[in-house]
DNA sequence: GCCACCCTGACGATGCGTAAGTGTAA
DNA sequence: TTTACACTTACGCATCGTCAGGGTGG
């Protein structure tokens, strides 16, 4: 068979025929009077082999040792190929999702395009200082449009706390349309990514974010919880109350949550609510354990945080539980509850 | 600045720059007395410039287009670097699942890769024919490992009946490695691949595909619910009973399931329940409905597909079934009815 | 004179299209 | 003679390392 019909039946062109017979990779069986290549059978079976060898991504000069060299192994060379696809597709990925980056952010001119790639480094640089200064400056002015999914990758990824707060401004900033990404973080396996997701929505502002934070309530994830608790109690939202409790209890982020106990307890039945919440978590009220003096052997923490919360809470039932703690068996707590007592005598 | 330095801070090397500079991509503002390049800061931020559109993925020559020609606007050529990155990544993931399968083939040489490379190509191929001759080549004699992983993948995409029937034999053949990835395919969102898996584990024998099956009597699918009902009711599993009742109702493979519940009806116990179920399926021992004859309201091929199943249920229940629809409005049904009992009293 | 630079020019690797210039089969 | 092949040789593409052969600065 000539070369023009393999070329066809094969796929294969002429010319790359001609250069595999170069690097000896298939040899024509013979030549015609006139000096035209004469094909085999074998040879174009052969011809099929080096392709399917290609496909796989082998240089042609891996294809010839691999059907020529009786020593030349495939599991060293597919696994390197396996490794080498494997970088290829991360690079590939990563360039992705930066140019999709770029293209949502609708560059004019190729100086949009310069401005967003080194905002874009630096917002993955390794240097927190400059993932520091990117965050700042991506919402100043005479840059392009912000590049608001790059923003929330960062600050889902983000461990330096000042970094982190800086991303989290940078994101209030530009706006609710970092809202469903951040909604997605939620959701995330990664607990850090939650609890990154959380803390930033809750900076944003406009009702949307209050309504994805209530959402988050009833989040699995007890640091989501809080995180949404925090902010809602602060606005008033009195489903908090419950988790808002257990933070004093538990005391995480405790002065916050009081405080947010104390927005929430300026409506009566609330305030009620949560005394007898506190006062429920500090073992008032129960028979009194084994140990000698008066809820000895409870935790003294979390009486002496539930008193110091129960400051920012008006009415009756608080005074009560006061009352109580003021007689704690723990000096601490006794000492914390009876000043507190003495600061409502005073305000009353 | 000479150009180590420039070298050394861009990380660009010196054999680059003096590239660029061919291309007039970047030209240093001066030179020394005796000839040295002098790259003055401007120079240095267009090195650093052009390093950052290649870092997109632009060409050379496009790095040059987007520095110098204010023509030439970004958003064109971004969307097709993103068309062309989409591209790159579906082929290199293409071709990361068929070096893992050849990998995982553990071929002793390259006359095993070559084999399953064909075989792969096959199962992929948009001929019938070839699928179908791969399928069944796929356990011949000689071939190295069978990519089990490979066959399932065919077998949860393959559309034509006969080539599925035999990539579901080779599956069978090759035994139960299969049986966690057709597991997967159960919970597909494709209702065609949920459905072809779980024809798949149909075949394969032993218990541990048994067990998969009897965990898919509770699938949301109907479809792969009757598939497993089909399967498990004639290896005589009683829970079966309800959905085959429901199959011969509807008619969906009513004498495959007829045939079970035949099987399981060899218990008493058992019997008597599916004879009530059938016979509440025909809406017997209900009040009449409005129409004049007995039974005339409802569906007449229910009825009839009703009676044919409690042919192959022994029991008094059964007979008593069949007596009712013997004298059924639809003539169809009572006769098969009267047929079925005629038959019955030959056998008792 | 030595070392560390710099200069220009050119080859190689990679895979393949696309010629140019010429010969052959029907 | 035309047409459709075939032949060899060679350039070009895009990127970059590297070497050769020679000069400069300190």
């Amino acid at each position: 068979m000539l070369i023009g019909e393999v070329a066809r039946r094969s796929g294969v062109s002429a010319r790359m025929l001609r250069h595999y017979e170069s690097l000896g990779l298939v040899r024509p069986t013979g030549r015609s009077g006139s000096g035209y290549r004469e094909y085999s059978e074998s040879d174009i079976r052969r011809i099929f082999h080096i392709e399917s060898l290609r496909s796989l991504g082998l240089s042609l000069r891996d294809v010839g040792r691999a059907l020529d060299d009786p020593g030349f192994a495939p599991a060293g060379l597919v696994e390197d190929l396996i490794g080498r696809a494997r970088e290829r597709i991360a690079a590939e990925t990563e360039l992705l999702t930066r140019l999709r980056r770029i293209d949502a952010s609708e560059p004019a001119g190729w100086d949009d395009v310069l401005r967003i790639v080194a905002l874009l480094q630096a917002l993955g640089s390794e240097s927190a200082g400059r993932r520091q200064r990117a965050a700042l400056s991506s919402q100043g002015p005479g840059s392009a449009t912000p590049p608001t999914e790059a923003l929330v990758g960062a600050v889902l990824t983000e461990d330096e706390i000042n970094v982190g707060g800086a991303l989290r401004w940078a994101l209030a900033q530009s706006g609710a349309d970092a809202l469903p990404l951040l909604t997605e973080g939620l959701a995330s396996p990664d607990a850090g990514v939650r609890r990154r997701a959380a803390e930033a929505i809750a900076r944003i502002p406009g009702e949307a974010a209050g309504a994805v934070l209530r959402e988050a309530l009833g989040s699995s994830d007890v640091v989501v919880r809080r995180c949404a608790a925090l902010v809602l109690g602060a606005r008033g939202v009195p489903e908090t109350a419950g988790v808002l409790v257990a933070m004093v209890a538990e005391g995480v982020n405790d002065t916050e949550a009081a405080d947010a106990l104390g927005v929430l307890a300026r409506d009566p039945e609330t305030a009620a609510r949560i005394a007898a919440g506190l006062a429920s978590a500090a073992g008032l009220g129960a028979a009194p354990s084994s140990a000698g003096g008066s809820q000895g052997g409870g935790d003294a923490g979390v009486r002496r945080r539930v008193a110091e919360a129960l400051a920012e809470i008006p009415g009756e039932a608080a005074a009560k539980a006061l009352v109580e703690l003021a007689a704690d068996g723990d000096r601490a707590v006794a000492v914390t509850a009876a000043y507190v007592l003495r600061l409502r005598a005073g305000s009353a």
